[in-house]
DNA sequence: ATGTGC
């Protein structure tokens, strides 16, 4: 995008004032070359959703923002119900609580180095990745509506898991308010065997060492030091939460047109908070936000369980599990009163700064851990939150790298075998069922992720705490 | 993202 269109406000923060339809400013927080990176679609996107009804203070893009389906990937817009706000399928995304987490263990790099190898067969083996991938559970109606309700607590109950974690899952491992009567069958249908399975694309599992810390207080905090292993696992509600958007994107069109929303772009296709079709998706949204939390849960365990066939007294430690895919209702200070406002996160991650009371103890002092996935090759981050990031975006941050190429554009230029023999030279292995998936995923289709998270710290959504590199990589 | 799509 041409910087110009944007009046600066400082070197991360770029606004469009309302014009038109716009019902509040359009707000961008990126370095003037992550500016110029992005598509134009992204300026014109985040003006399309400052225009629904009752969006509050402004429409955000976070550094990591590339255009989607409606809204922007990597968007955050609040609404008030009270207000005539709206929910929007697309301002949620096809794969709802989509999300990160990371697991420490006591091990050092050196420790995986001599079976380096051999463990990345036995996840890989272990581990159902790609299109498609069906898992060892498979759920009865009464089991499936017990996973969208319980979320991780539904799988610790199982002994996929261990109650431990329950504390360092957003929302205790699940979302209260889940409806399953609003999920249809055939979406249930769809998850039935897809319990503890990675799914494609941008999902994976990794085995990645601490490469760098840049802040010692909150790496403490957090548990973190150089050199140690971590696994972090990055995917999201399978077939349930793509069908679900599926069906409510369909039949939102209607409901807006119902209630009189003019839409800039069909896309936007959303419904009032206060409505039947709203309250439906918000109860389907949420269970789908379960069978997420409980996926990662059991994909949690599933590592734990292969880590201990190599090192039977490791320790395997959640240190947080945090969604980048949601709507949610939470309390922020609107016209400088506090207010329950519906706050949109699309490829953006929840950055609750220190002292939030939804924290628990071991991190409120230091600020919500902040997961940021990078590329294969180039590694991730570990954020923390910041009170700042409060009145800059409802107290959200980035999400990933972001896409520099489209996967039509990464086919033409990388192969998957090229990608996987340059990682290994480099000490990295990938092990994908699908080759043409690693080429999409070559490292060189995406964004420089430290000048993502660089940004997001000028911009004062999060501070980093460490960077991560790779060593293993289970690909989707 | 997706029992991937013309």
């Amino acid at each position: 995008m041409d910087p110009r269109r944007f009046t600066q406000i400082d070197a991360t923060t770029w606004r469009i004032e309302p014009t038109g339809a716009m019902r509040v400013p359009a707000v961008i927080y990126a370095d003037e070359d992550l500016i110029r990176g992005m598509d134009d679609k992204v300026g014109v996107q985040a003006c399309n959703v400052a225009t629904l009804p009752g969006i509050v203070t402004a429409s955000y893009a976070m550094p990591d923002a590339h255009w989607g389906y409606g809204f922007p990937i990597g968007g955050v817009a609040a609404f008030d119900p009270d207000g005539g706000g709206i929910v929007s399928a697309g301002g949620v995304g096809f794969d709802i609580s989509c999300g990160v987490r990371t697991m420490l263990t006591d091990l050092a790099v050196a420790d995986i180095e001599p079976v380096q190898s051999r463990l990345a067969d036995a996840l890989f083996r272990e581990i159902p990745a790609g299109v498609g991938s069906r898992g060892a559970i498979t759920l009865d109606t009464v089991e499936m509506d017990r996973m969208l309700t319980g979320g991780a607590r539904w799988a610790v109950e199982n002994g996929w898991g261990e109650s431990r974690d329950l504390e360092r899952i957003e929302e205790g491992g699940a979302v209260p308010g889940a409806r399953p009567d609003c999920v249809s069958e055939r979406a249930k249908g769809r998850q039935r065997h897809e319990m503890g399975t990675l799914g494609s694309g941008n999902h994976y599992l990794e085995v990645q060492a601490v490469a760098e810390i840049v802040d010692r207080d909150a790496a403490r905090a957090f548990g973190l030091a150089q050199d140690q292993v971590v696994v972090t696992i990055h995917c999201g509600s399978r077939g349930l939460g793509h069908q679900i958007g599926t069906e409510y994107l369909a039949g939102m069109p209607v409901a807006a047109a119902a209630a009189g929303i003019a839409l800039p772009d069909r896309e936007l296709a959303c419904a009032p908070i206060n409505s039947d079709i709203g309250q439906r998706y918000l109860g389907a949204m949420r269970a789908a936000s379960n069978c997420a939390l409980a996926n990662r849960e059991i994909l949690g365990h599933y590592a734990r369980r292969i880590l201990r066939d190599f090192f039977p007294e490791v320790a395997v430690d959640l240190l947080f599990d945090v969604s980048h895919n949601t709507c949610k209702a939470e309390t922020h200070t609107v016209d400088g009163e506090p207010r329950e406002v519906y706050v949109h996160r699309k490829g953006a991650t929840r950055a609750f700064g220190p002292g939030h009371p939804s924290l628990p103890d071991a991190l409120r002092a230091a600020g919500q851990p902040v997961l940021i996935g990078g590329s294969m090759g180039t590694g991730s981050y570990i954020l923390a939150g910041l009170a700042s990031s409060e009145e800059k975006a409802f107290g959200s941050a980035c999400h990933g790298a972001g896409r520099a190429l489209s996967r039509h554009a990464a086919l033409r230029q990388w192969s998957g075998r090229g990608i996987v023999d340059e990682l290994a030279a480099r000490g990295i292995l990938v092990c994908s069922p699908s080759a043409r998936g690693v080429a999409e995923e070559a490292p060189g289709a995406y964004k420089d992720v430290g000048a993502v998270v660089l940004a997001a710290e000028r911009a004062g959504l999060a501070r980093r705490v460490a960077r991560l590199r790779p060593l293993i990589c289970i690909k989707g």
